[in-house]
DNA sequence: CTTACATGTAAGTCATGACTGACAGGTGCC
DNA sequence: GGCACCTGTCAGTCATGACTTACATGTAAG
């Protein structure tokens, strides 16, 4: 995991919307609206957060077709898990370091 | 750990320029304005991040008197270690709505 | 055909975080 | 005194993220 993927991870967990959004998947997956709903926030807000937290690969979108026909957004959660600490930090930054003096592996 | 404090240690992390300055702290304390030069930043600026680290308790500051008399404020690296995923986040939810509910341990 | 519910996005506002430059002060050294 | 260091903070700019309103689309049900 190189820094840009980490900072994606940390700045996207990192705000209290999204955290509550996580905290609303975690007893499975929603669509959009209904998320929108309970969490009391605008969709186009929401669409936001879910965004970032789907380019973060903290959830996952699925576009399905309910039976009566309806177009439903399905979002739900990927399962993480990170250790945050020194090492991680600095693994990140040695990766960025790595990749940008050898960007391919043999030549 | 509680949201607030969750969400200051990711926020603080999850940001470039502080992720090199913890990289830069951990191979030893460093008074500020050595720091800015090995990184390569204005002062203020690294005040800033500095004061969000240790806000969210990453590293502390302590001013010292050099041998000579010059006044050096060292920071340095907190040990610090976070398992971050989905129950991490839970948790911390769940304790704010435990501190609001009851803010008193025992009536 | 209107109501109700869904997705998706464009446009614009607003607050905040990130950053700069300039200044105040203090010490030691030549 | 003047230079070379340090700390600390203020005022201001600038970019970006967070947020709202409004609209376009589609389907199904009444």
């Amino acid at each position: 995991m190189n820094s840009e993927e980490l900072l994606a991870l940390l700045s996207a967990v990192g705000h209290a919307q999204r955290l509550r959004v996580i905290a609303e998947l975690a007893d499975g997956r929603l669509y959009v609206s209904e998320l929108a709903r309970r969490l009391e926030m605008s969709r186009p807000l929401l669409y936001m957060h879910l965004d970032r937290l789907e380019k973060a690969g903290l959830v996952v979108g699925r576009l399905e077709l309910s039976e009566d026909g309806k177009a439903l957004k399905y979002f739900e959660l990927t399962p993480f898990e990170l250790k945050l600490n020194v090492a991680t930090v600095l693994a990140a930054l040695h990766e960025d370091a790595a990749a940008g003096a050898a960007p391919d592996e043999r030549p």
